[in-house]
DNA sequence: ACTAAGTTTTAGACGCGTCTAATGCGGGGT
DNA sequence: ACCCCGCATTAGACGCGTCTAAAACTTAGT
């Protein structure tokens, strides 16, 4: 009943309403989709009808529970999509976005169900990405802190990276910074530059990606 | 660069050419399709000012090249989708078409390779039809004869099963009428309808559904 | 050769998702 | 308080895939 791009919407929204918190502004969602901000004005006007959205005009839009719930449906599906094809077809982390992207809107719940078991219920992507329950309960808040933000000499561990971008996300893996990998923090931004040790190796991150990188500073999660 | 939609037609020309031969005609299409007549006119034009069908109206339409290697494309991945649901999914054979259905359209290259891949290069699908190769070569004709028209008291091996209704799949999976079982043919169509002996099994078939088996003669296929 | 039946095409419309150009709103700096 | 500027919305258009109703063609039967 909704369409694949109202679907991208939500998805957007949502993705963004936990970024920056609501409201969700016309002109985010125009660059975070790639259209102009008129087609999203027309799009979230259709969405309010639905009441997929809450939606004050000139201030942006937030989900409503029904909108949340589609969205988390549609991060299922491409988080397991991401985890089955690294899993069982070989991909690679930094190559599974795109693909989940094209098949998230496809699948069945028949195929989200298989998928899932074949993969024994997964908590996270390859990403470190949570992804939502079979029942599409409302994700945890977000407690880690951007790589970008540590102090020096700090000793932290790698949650997720953003898998927004296919050139960091091979850039990265090369270097084995990836969800789980222990970071030594050497020195923060001498300029615009993050220095880190991963398993021996010196390696030198710009700024921008030390900010999409999450990390998380005790070794609380090694449960 | 190509629709779903026109991907749809190139793949409902494709199969409708090698059951009745060209020219496939517009109501056919429709028909198959589920949609009216002046659409399938409308969508014939696009398709021939684009090369990939000739058209002579009021006649009908024909593939070019071009046109049938789209359509061997879509139908490997299509018949690709089934076999990996139904060998790495769990997936039983008669519920499998209307999920590839969906995902055929959406598919990378490589996630086409690397799902043939895992199958190890198949030649049919689960309903015994052939996959196009990696190429798109030509498929051979087909030289199966279908159930309905074989003689009282020959003994045949299942070549296919038509993948076109779900209901009469699930009915044949139950009684063990597959590609590859083999059957005696004991009477035919004393009141429409088709008798035959499958692993020792008696099953009366409607002369709908026998026609919508094809059978080989020799088992010649035991190579 | 004519005509009726059936099929196909033309004509005109609609909803969707998108765009560009023009207009309207609203908050921050003087 | 006012003005500007940036952002958002409105206005109007377009291509796609679909529909219904009307017209045109084909063909088979007399
Ligand atoms: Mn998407
Ligand atoms: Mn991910
Ligand atoms: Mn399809
Ligand atoms: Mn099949």
């Amino acid at each position: 009943m909704l369409s694949d791009v109202m679907e991208d919407y939500l998805k957007a929204t949502y993705v963004l309403q936990r970024e920056g918190g609501p409201p969700v502004r016309t002109s985010d969602l125009a660059e975070y989709l790639g259209v102009t901000p008129p087609t999203v004005t027309s799009m979230l006007e259709k969405l309010a009808d639905r009441e997929l959205v809450e939606r004050e005009k000139y201030k942006g839009v937030e989900l409503s529970d029904e909108g949340e719930t589609v969205a988390l449906e549609i991060l299922r599906h491409h988080r397991l999509l991401e985890s089955y094809l690294a899993e069982h077809l070989d991909y690679d982390w930094s190559e599974v976005h795109e693909e989940a992207d094209a098949l998230e809107h496809h699948i069945s719940e028949a195929f989200e169900r298989r998928v899932a078991n074949a993969l024994g219920e997964p908590r996270v992507d390859p990403h470190g990405d949570p992804i939502p329950t079979e029942e599409l309960a409302p994700l945890a808040d977000d407690d880690t802190a951007a790589l970008a933000d540590i102090e020096e000499g700090e000793t932290v561990t790698v949650a997720r990276v953003s898998d927004r971008d296919d050139e960091h996300l091979a850039y990265l893996a090369e270097r084995g910074i990836e969800p789980g990998a222990e970071l030594d923090v050497v020195t923060v931004a001498p300029i615009d530059m993050v220095t880190v040790h991963v398993e021996g190796d010196e390696i030198h991150l710009p700024t921008a990606i030390a900010a999409s990188i999450r990390v998380e500073r005790e070794t609380r999660a090694t449960a």
